[in-house]
DNA sequence: GCCGTTTTCGGCCCGACTGTTTTCAGTCG
């Protein structure tokens, strides 16, 4: 079983055993340890099964865990969770996705009513039957109805793209606002995690108060869901996406993004850090529990460092390690959009790019590159209108050419080549070579079983021309998920060969994703960074790109198109 | 259930807002 899928597990029945009103220690614990498990780089069946080691080293797993871990391995559940499912039925899982509902409102809904599902909770409210429960009356009836069609409209979760959009928007409104001197994102849009549940903005300034009514009232917020003196909550436009927005005193402004950025998990794991050093955090400072006096607020830095850490990225903030790395000055020093030198991953009007060769080249100069790659499609994706081996030909010659005609920037001429089902490339080895960069993705037959997909990518990086896997996982953000594979024996493979992995900057796809990208630096892989460009003004989404590649402890010596020009040629000219 | 340079027992992160209250529990982040 996949780490992700023992994850779920575990969080599961830490969901039931909280319905269940259990200790609350001990679901946090079965809560950290799934966390732990997700973000791991190894497998734990690989853990499990290693005579000579031991899978209570892990941090977060003791003895109970490590049994419970066993049972899952060996049959695939645990008996706490089968007790819990023997209790509720796996259905009441989803009524703690409703907003306004907690454990304690559905343990009691499903001990009165007997309810278990989003339909039975509906048809309570529509005939007033909640408010018949303590402390629930006709209000919670509405909010719980509203919440279950948001629910229902799937809009749980929104790209990183699409918050950063709004997050610019509200900003310019609330930065406008009298008496306010900053507005900064926080939370997971800070983070740079792939997809966002809501947005968190942090508001500074002699007095901020007023700003959040100017935003509860704005046109785009189509429910207010909180408004008070400190901060605001609504849901804005037709998507809802939650924003929050919090006011904050700037002498504690470092202290409010430090909290506020998150995650909940690394924030836990830093004040227990604090706690067992006579201190204590929360959005206004660290104190001194003694005597309450503030010892650091200003700045995040300041924090960290009175902790006894470096200052950690807000990229790496997901309890996974970073903060025993910054106890030990062993931080990575990460990728920076600036130490990116050229894109290498971008499509044009040959195929179903909407620039010229020249607009494409133009645009990637006037972001400062020294170099890029055009890579348009092969022939296989007939409905982009893919190059067959008689236009790569004729394509590489006028790359060539455009090139010497000195436009300020090193063209390279590449392609993305489907990777046909059987593995085969879609090109003539004759016509790859012809080429400077050639990239593989896979664009067909995603649903093939593992191991089939697996030998699929196995053959494809045997290809002597393959300088780097395209989009590796194929998954499409809130979408798809990518495609099943024994994601290890490819990374062993791609290092073998000198296969770079990509790390695709498409807001929709972000692939690969930050626990795939760990896994495979962990084994020496090489990546490249880049955007997969249809238009000139997709190029500008290498940020997004270079914070999935941050997200996953990368540097720039990782990265090949950080390679000043000659070495990057040096690169397309080895051959594993 | 986990953890330990004060601890193998006894701790375990913190504050704002809401609704239904008649002083606060539950939810959320």
């Amino acid at each position: 079983m996949e780490n992700r899928e023992i994850a779920r597990l575990l969080s599961e029945t830490a969901d039931l055993m909280e319905i269940a009103g259990e200790d609350g220690f001990r679901i946090r614990s079965y809560r950290n340890a799934a966390s732990v498990i997700e973000g791991l780089p190894e497998r734990v069946e690989a853990i499990l099964a290693d005579p000579a080691r031991k899978v209570t080293e892990v941090p977060g797993i003791g003895k109970g865990i490590a049994t419970a871990l066993e049972e899952i391995a060996s049959r695939g559940s645990f008996e706490r969770r089968d007790q819990m499912l023997e209790k509720y039925p796996p259905t009441a899982l989803e009524l703690l996705k409703i907003q306004g509902l907690g454990p304690k409102s559905i343990a009691l809904i499903i001990e009165h009513f007997r309810v278990t599902t989003i339909d039975g909770l509906e048809r309570l409210c529509r005939e007033e039957k909640l408010r018949t429960l303590p402390r629930m009356g006709a209000k919670l009836e509405e909010k719980v109805l509203r919440s279950i069609a948001q629910y229902r409209r799937g809009a749980g979760r929104f790209l990183l793209s699409f918050a950063a959009n709004v997050a610019r928007e509200l900003g310019a409104v609330l930065e406008s606002a009298a008496g306010v001197s900053e507005v900064k994102p926080a939370g997971s849009l800070r983070r740079g995690k792939e997809t966002v549940g809501d947005l968190d903005l942090l508001v500074t300034g002699p007095e901020p108060t007023p700003a959040l009514a100017a935003f509860t009232s704005h046109p785009r917020v189509q429910e207010v869901l909180a408004l008070g003196g400190n901060k605001a909550s609504a849901r804005v436009g037709l998507e809802g996406l939650q924003v929050d927005v919090r006011t904050l005193p700037t002498s504690s402004f470092g202290a409010a993004m430090q909290y506020f950025t998150g995650s909940k998990e690394h924030n836990v794991h830093l004040r227990t850090r604090a706690v067992r050093m006579g201190l204590t955090l929360n959005e206004y400072g660290l104190s001194r529990a003694s005597d309450g006096v503030i010892v650091a607020s200003e700045t995040e830095e300041e924090i960290y460092r009175t902790l006894g850490l470096d200052w950690i990225a807000p990229e790496l903030r997901e309890n996974q390690g970073e903060i025993e790395a910054a106890e030990q000055g062993a931080l990575p020093r990460l990728i920076e959009r600036r130490d990116i030198r050229g894109d290498l991953h971008m499509h044009t009007r040959e195929t179903d790019g909407r620039a010229t060769l020249e607009e494409m080249a133009l645009a990637a100069k006037a972001l400062g590159y020294e170099y890029i790659a055009i890579t348009d499609h092969s022939k296989s994706l007939a409905m982009a209108n893919g190059l067959n081996e008689e236009r790569v030909v004729n394509f590489a010659r006028r790359v060539r050419e455009m090139d010497h005609a000195g436009l300020g920037i090193r063209v390279f001429s590449g392609i993305e080549c489907d990777i046909l089902r059987d593995g085969a490339m879609d090109l003539a080895d004759d016509a790859l070579a012809e080429l400077d960069f050639v990239i593989g993705s896979v664009h067909s037959y995603m649903n093939q079983e593992s191991a089939e997909m697996t030998d699929r990518l196995l053959r494809a990086i045997e290809c002597p021309h393959l300088r780097a896997l395209g989009h590796p996982t194929g998954r499409v953000l809130l979408h798809r998920e990518g495609f099943p594979f024994d994601f290890e024996r490819v990374a062993e493979a791609c290092v073998r060969r000198g296969v770079g992995f990509e790390v695709n900057g498409s807001p929709e796809r972000l692939d690969l994703g930050a626990q795939y990208i760990r896994a495979a630096r962990a084994r020496g892989a090489r990546f490249i960074v880049s955007t997969d460009a249809h238009h000139p003004r997709h190029l500008d989404n290498m940020g997004y790109g270079v914070s999935m590649a941050r997200r996953g402890w990368l540097t720039a010596e990782d990265v090949v198109n950080t390679r000043p020009l000659a070495e990057f040629e040096a690169f397309l000219g080895r051959r594993a």
